[in-house]
DNA sequence: ACCTGAACACCGTTCAAGT
DNA sequence: ACCTGAACACCGTTCAAGT
């Protein structure tokens, strides 16, 4: 005779080892996104999925996030803090404030390389996602790492005195779109292959210019 | 007495005007598709509206799109060939071929302005548009037009001669960049003050290099 | 506090059916 | 050929309910 009531009990048994508190199921959901992104890209990523793989209902999600978007942010949060930290690791190496400006968009371009669902996110999610308070501040922390090499430069005597906040643009403008056309696959060449194009050429042209010879 | 016959009658009476041939359907769903990504978006536009706004039922564009990515595919191939006739436009004013290679940078990121909806969708869309073949020739074609002003720049000493590829990659990604960073609103001045900057400024600095005084 | 299932109003896409 | 309504398997979000 079939026991229904075993089975009841059984699955009544799984659930009090772990009834409730996920343990820190906000990071796991934060978790779970970054990579369910990383495979289906941002469009297609759902809440709903998200919530499976970390093993809770659908509406689980909502104890942590107001919504799919403040989700999203957390994401892209989370990308600023890295997209700094690349662009740190990358200008240490410089000897000179012009090779740290070089290297320091170096460093975007290999972030967005390493992590284009967060650079995706970061940009092209369809809210702005810097209205969110933490998204706004690491955008901003990111954006002065690479005015500060401009500061440096300078100071230096690499470039020209005066605000550098015109300059800053430019770079910010010429790194993102080689790194932006290079993960949508828009460019000529393999994704790997565009830091060492930007390595032997692009930094060059943009430091002297489309006209220099 | 209420005669509902009347007023089925009457329904009926209107739809034999126009029962089928909607004249034609596909551009009235490729314009539709158009004001709607302009009014909610590239990610909020939905097939089922725009066939709403054409006065079809929600699965009538299956007869002229394969699906979604297809109308996407549709409105992306329209926006590459209007940014091909805006760089050709704003480049024919230009006396010397750096005039118009400025000139035509200045005309792609005054697509990106007057068209946000359809560079977004060329260049965001979840799939890669290129890979529709009238989006990836009419891309080709909005490429070669940057091309193209290189290479008159170096057939008349105004760059350097070699291979005009390299640089062309460097000033798309220059004037990409800075569009798209307009458009999505990153940067600290409003959209219509950008092309004022790349006048004043980007331009010179992406011509002359961010190192020079 | 934290999590659940049921419910609501949407999608994109398919299909058999109508003219 | 061109269009329709019904249906399917999804969404995001809300809500009353459980522990």
């Amino acid at each position: 005779m079939l026991r229904l009531s075993t089975f009841v009990s059984e699955n009544w048994a799984v659930k009090p080892d772990r009834p409730y508190h996920h343990g820190n199921l906000k990071d796991a959901l934060l978790e779970a996104a970054v990579a369910l992104i990383a495979e289906v890209g941002p469009q297609a990523f759902t809440l709903r999925e998200v919530a499976r793989r970390a093993g809770v209902s659908h509406n689980a999600p909502y104890r942590h996030f107001q919504d799919r978007d403040e989700l999203l942010a957390a994401v892209a949060a989370q990308g600023f803090g890295r997209l700094t930290a690349s662009m740190r690791r990358a200008s240490s190496a410089g000897e000179t404030a012009l090779e740290r400006w070089r290297l320091c968009g170096r460093g975007y371009i290999a972030f967005a390389l390493e992590w284009p669902e967060h650079f995706t996110v970061m940009f092209e999610a369809a809210f702005d996602v810097s209205q969110y308070p933490e998204c706004g501040a690491a955008g901003r922390a990111a954006f002065e790492t690479l005015v500060e090499r401009i500061r440096e430069a300078q100071a230096e005597g690499g470039m020209p005195e005066g605000d550098p906040m015109p300059r800053a643009l430019v770079s910010w403008a010429g790194v993102h779109g080689l790194a932006k056309l290079a993960i949508s696959r828009r460019l000529p060449m393999e994704p790997e292959q565009v830091l060492g194009f930007f390595d032997g050429f692009g930094a060059e042209a943009m430091l002297r210019g489309m006209a220099a010879r």
